[in-house]
DNA sequence: ACCTGAACACCGTTCAAGT
DNA sequence: ACCTGAACACCGTTCAAGT
């Protein structure tokens, strides 16, 4: 049922277009409200609250994470490092969000389903609750470097393998076959 | 030189008193001036802006891990750990703020050093590129988590235990001797 | 069902001026 | 050296009222 642009989707897009053109601390509820034509006090019609909204923000960068049903678990880490990577600000919306329980469980259980295929269940899950913090705290680093190197205060780092090299290491902790992942698209 | 109070020093301490009994989004310019008996505007005599008040606070939150010098790896991670879950909204805090090399850099100096007592130089520096956003992310996970559990919004979880796991994992995967921490201080 | 208008109780920051 | 007063340009949220 509903279709692909309801009301709380246009907003959560609307949203995107200010994480990527001025970042989280502009993506005030009057901006996004103005971004509609629309006055703020329109956008509580349909959110709750601006966390709730962030949280569906978080989702749908979440959710834009393209993983095939049967990937590695590599590539699923790498994919939902993407996939935070790909909206400014991205990795700190979903880490802020995620513990909250109110912006899904979907990266835990992407990379548990992905590691079960290997390993006994608990560990898969055990391996599942390392690899997610990992994966956006480096991701939440990684992205304030890379800003903060846009703005010339830091030498740039090549942060793509330096993440590989710690899926690596976890998943040969965890005793869990290191496939090599798909071609290196080093960013 | 410099007394243990000099004037950033005593705002630093009251910020944290507002950290841990109200929280990070108390923790305005103007509350904070109020808890020191002044005005908002006098804060910006001692530091340029709230930003690089914040990577103070982090500073000292991090300052407080009590390592001994010749601590092991995991021993290193785990009072990291402790002194970021210290404070309510401490890993936020010293998450946002670590990135931005102002922060100081000391959690990664720290591990890379404890590592490099059983690893050759480089691949301990690389187990500190894994074990920060491991350390940091899961902090931060757990705090949100733990105060929402808090609120009764959860279902409480070790997250102790969970966290040294995954320390003995990542140094599992780096070929580290994982020594028994000491003694489990379940918390 | 969806939005406006107006208000409430705030923000971070700047800067002349005081002591 | 350190702080006040006053202002500037904003915030998130609520709620009666409109269509």
């Amino acid at each position: 049922m509903a279709e692909s642009t309801t009301g709380r989707e246009r907003i959560v897009a609307a949203a995107l277009r200010i994480l990527d053109a001025h970042g989280l601390a502009d993506l005030t509820m009057r901006r996004l409200a103005a971004e509609l034509d629309v006055r703020a006090s329109a956008l509580y019609w349909h959110f709750e609250s601006k966390q709730v909204l962030l949280a569906a923000v978080a989702d749908r960068i979440v959710r834009a994470a393209a993983v095939a049903e049967d990937a590695e678990p590599a590539d699923v880490a790498l994919a939902l490092r993407d996939a935070l990577l790909a909206h400014r600000d991205g990795a700190e919306v979903v880490l802020s969000t995620q513990a909250l329980a109110l912006g899904e469980d979907m990266p835990r259980r992407r990379l548990a389903a992905a590691l079960a295929r290997a390993l006994p269940q608990d560990e898969a899950d055990g391996g599942a609750a390392i690899l997610v913090p990992f994966v956006l705290g480096h991701a939440s680093l990684a992205q304030q470097r890379l800003q903060a190197a846009q703005l010339g205060l830091v030498a740039p780092v090549d942060e793509h393998d330096d993440f590989r090299h710690g899926v690596e290491v976890i998943l040969a902790g965890l005793g869990a076959p290191v496939a090599r992942a798909r071609q290196a698209s080093r960013g």
